[in-house]
RNA sequence: GCGCCUGUCGUCAAGCGGUUAAGACCUCGGAUUGUGGUUCCGAUAUGCAUGGGUUCGAAUCCCAUCAGGCGCCCCA
């Protein structure tokens, strides 16, 4: 025998066994972001490089070691790590700032990261998110906060807790980073080799370090203070506070976490994260901001916008299994000609139908009938002289012989 | 990219240096030539992730590679 070939480190196949809950996942997706006025977008699967390097950030690990590039005809593509950066150049290629605003697009689909798998994490795996354009209140915050908490609800998924915090803007960040640098510096020495290194590069993200030395540095009192006080402007301060305020009116539940940081480089004001105890390590479903520069970093005109993305094999592993479907009947039959045209009758009815294509002894096709059917259609010899069929409910084991005719009408 | 753990049939597994490589489920066939789901019989790994090594002898010990899991990093 020849080689045998397998799928790629960190891909799955999704299997036939599988399919009924990606079916739910993504049936709930359209219904419930329609209800909102969402429409849905499908950007390329690859984009050029440079549209995640400007768009994600290149001090990020996600563009630093995680994308998967790679040249033809002298371009440089990436197949996409994750799609906002594709709806907004999307957004802006296609003038949908003229539209009126605002602007409010899902999607769903494959995304690729190289990192190591494990539990929750794949190199391929999937996305449902949401974008909204052109609306700088909180109102849209708070509606794209709700609408994560309704679609996880439409799907059964009532207990997560939803996490916010506000990053601020350029401008207080700015000097909220540079007050981390000021009280940490005489710590430097002391604090883990990321930690050095996200001293220049991103000192927001020293704050929630999981190295027990570095913990224990920044629980000492004056850099708990710094970390705890409200650094950000009056502006965003009153942002936030009104966004609070419709989460609260909505009685959508949240804790506040002042050391929530998302990895990407566009966030400002608010960022949001919904997590489960059900996930081991990896235990965010579904991670979001805003990210008001971004359009403009990417070409478009200023364009506020908040977002969020959930990844699909982490939801489906917190939803409980479906039972697979059964087919609506099963024929069982010797004579395969008449077999194919009942089973397209049925069919045409809008049912769901087979028979036994290699012909098996009539008590296998009925125990096959058994497993796989509500009802098995039999139909045999005095069936077909008399035009008619005989359907047995494989739950009750009630049989009855009618005509062809009144067929349509049982099985309803 | 780093650290630790794991890898025996389609699935779940026993075996821990000498066995004919248990067992269960699934699948297939028969008991049962038009009445299933129960039951009973039978079939299915010259093979133990792959490649080397140690040994008289390896699924069992060692090394490498590959894959999976957990933690770190990061993220969905």
């Amino acid at each position: 025998m020849a080689k045998i070939i397998n799928v790629i480190k960190g891909t799955k196949d999704i299997l036939p066994q599988d399919i009924e809950q990606w079916h739910r996942l993504e049936e709930k997706a359209l219904e419930v972001f329609s209800k909102y006025g969402y429409k849905e977008i499908r950007t390329p699967i690859f984009e050029a490089t440079e549209l995640f390097a400007r768009g994600v950030g290149d001090t990020t690990d996600i563009v630093n070691k995680e994308m998967y590039t790679f040249e033809k005809s002298e371009r440089s593509l990436t197949l996409r790590p994750e799609n906002t950066a594709g709806v907004v150049r999307s957004y802006i290629e296609n003038g949908m700032s003229r539209l009126s605003a605002p602007v409010k697009l899902w999607y769903k689909g494959p995304m690729f990261r190289y990192e190591r798998p494990q539990a929750g994490r794949q190199r391929q795996f999937h996305q449902v998110g949401v974008e909204m354009f052109g609306i700088k209140q909180p109102t849209a915050d708070a509606e794209v906060i709700l609408l994560a908490v309704n679609y996880l609800k439409s799907l059964g998924l009532n207990d997560l807790e939803v996490e916010i915090n506000s990053l601020g803007c350029p401008k207080c960040r700015e000097e909220y980073k540079r007050k981390i640098k000021e009280v940490l510096k005489p710590e430097f020495e002391n604090l883990c080799e990321d930690c050095q290194n996200r001293y220049e590069k991103n000192p927001l993200r020293l704050l929630d370090c999981k190295v027990e030395s570095c913990k224990a540095i920044f629980e000492k009192p004056e850099i708990q203070k710094v970390i705890q006080s409200d650094f950000i402007c009056e502006e965003c301060a009153a942002h936030y506070k009104e966004l609070k305020s419709y989460l609260d009116k909505l009685e959508v539940p949240y804790v506040e976490n002042k050391l929530l940081v998302r990895g990407l480089d566009y966030y400002n004001r608010t960022v949001f994260e919904i997590k489960s105890n059900n996930l081991g390590s990896q235990n965010a479903v579904c991670g979001g901001g805003r990210y008001d520069s971004l359009v403009r970093n990417l070409g478009g005109e200023d364009t506020p916008a908040v977002g969020w993305a959930m990844g699909m094999e982490r939801l489906n592993s917190l939803l409980p299994e479906i039972e697979p479907k059964k087919l609506k009947a099963y024929i069982v039959s010797n004579y395969p000609t008449e077999a194919f045209s009942l089973a397209e009758e049925i069919r045409s009815f809008g049912f769901d139908v087979e028979f036994d294509l290699a012909n098996k002894k009539f008590t296998k096709q009925l125990e096959k009938a058994s497993k796989v059917a509500e009802y098995a259609v039999i139909l045999g010899e005095d069936e077909i002289k008399n035009n008619e069929v005989s359907v047995k409910n494989l739950a009750t084991s009630n049989q009855v012989t009618i005509k062809r005719n009144e067929l349509k009408s049982h099985l309803l």
